[in-house]
DNA sequence: CGCGACAGTGAAGATTCTGTGAAAAAGAGG
DNA sequence: CCTCTTTTTCACAGAATCTTCACTGTCGCG
């Protein structure tokens, strides 16, 4: 009865030949207290991420100009230098300037929160905060400073995404497309040739509001499937991987229906 | 939904019948309220998950650290032993503080809900919740939480397997297969030049359904050789150990087959 | 040279998964 | 408060896939 369920294909164990190896971002985290550091390390790590942890801003710097991390988490209460005139120094050191960072702040402290954000500080986060809330927002920031060259416009086969004017079109014909359609479609798009499972569209794709069935995606991909696609019943782009979820076809140049 | 309604969820586990060849994941449920608990039970059952379900905290993490749940549920309070005692317990296992954790805590006890962040909680349900909101939040946590190994691209001889769209294509063709083809060609493909016995296979790509024929994976292999082989008859990659099992030839180089 | 065990084959039945149409629910604007 | 758009759910039907089974062909060995 529901299936929905057991869309996920892990493929544990398999070994794995070299290719691009997906390096895991590394995060700073300078906190001083033992505990929440832990607590951060542990659930940025089960979600994938590489920690770095810190008790004091002291060799953080340092380090950071050798790894390069893609991120800082910086208390703003630290004895001896502060997290505000960590992430100052930051912003004047040329290898990390870009390096986006994030605030704790304790609840209440408001004026630190201004603070911050006037000196370049890429999000804040109140404590006590939820580890929803922690990841969510660190990988917001993520996506948000980390493509300087994310392309405007993708073009794929007769089919172009206009990231700038959040418009598409097929052979030069303009296409409407409704907000989610349009998000799910530049995400398939702009991982073309890699399979997602619904759970994983929908982490990407509705972000925060997971209260969706998976099934719903289905009826999204139908209709774009109307939309893009020059015959729906036998997709160039959008493509069902059985058993698994959906992908949208990286070489979509003219093959049509096959055995 | 036309579902029954059985009185007798926890019988269940006796006239359960393989339908899915996808493992369960099981749930560890705290909760002294035995009419919550066996609602929690139904809700996270009719959701595909296997539940075990405790009144109380003790004997749950000895459990545990047997069966490898993929989630804790804990009501926070409890008699004897507090929920946040036992997740404190939970996080200074070694094998088990990966394990997330979810709190179930009554409207009101705001201090409960920040303190069980603080120990490590990776969300937690205010009572009282909707199914639906049960089920979201715990697929939610364990999609953040275990995340697949990231995939790659084999290749040996003509044969090409890539992981990311999951396809297959021999000698720059794409090849269509099956997810159980797929899983099966991958494994033995990864493993390359190593014999596996049908129960090894079983094991592997069946995962759980051990309530699976034998045979059938010669089915499988079967089908495979005819989607690959450019002889089915005298393969080239999939060889066949006899009274042993099947091995992925791993210099497949040679490209003629017979005179 | 024949026997028994094991593997390959074809097809049929059972089961699961996706595509679809329609309708309810949730938002957005007037 | 009402109307229009968009999102989400639902139930069903048709496909695709999995599994079994009976039969045939092959291999190894005495």
């Amino acid at each position: 009865m529901n299936a929905d369920f057991r869309t996920r294909i892990e493929n544990e164990r398999f070994l794995v030949v070299p290719k691009a190896s997906t390096k895991a971002q590394v995060i700073f985290v300078v906190e001083d207290d033992a505990d929440i550091l832990r607590l951060i390390q542990h659930h940025l790590k089960s979600a994938g991420f590489e920690v770095v942890g810190f008790p004091t801003s002291s060799g953080a710097l340092e380090q950071a100009a050798r790894q390069h991390p893609a991120l800082f988490l910086l208390d703003i209460m630290l004895p001896g230098e502060s997290g505000l005139d960590l992430c100052r120094r930051i912003r004047q050191n040329h290898k990390l300037e870009m390096t986006p960072v994030v605030f704790l702040t304790a609840k209440g402290e408001e004026a630190d929160r201004v603070a911050g954000l006037e000196l370049g500080a890429d999000d804040y986060i109140v404590k006590p905060f939820s580890p929803r809330e922690l990841i969510a927002r660190i990988r917001a920031v993520l996506r948000r400073t980390q493509r300087p060259e994310k392309p405007a416009i993708i073009q794929i086969g007769e089919l172009e995404i206009n990231g700038e004017a959040m418009s598409i079109s097929v052979g030069g014909a303009p296409v409407s497309t409704t907000p989610t359609e349009y998000r799910l479609l530049e995400y398939l798009a702009s991982h073309a040739g890699r399979v997602f499972t619904r759970d994983q569209l929908l982490d990407a794709v509705w972000r925060d509001s997971h209260f969706v069935t998976l099934r719903s995606i289905d009826v999204f991909v139908r209709r774009l499937r109307e939309k893009i696609e020059p015959d729906p019943e036998h997709p160039l782009y959008l493509k069902t991987v059985r058993g698994v979820g959906y992908r949208f076809e990286r070489s979509a140049a003219g093959e049509s229906a096959s055995a």
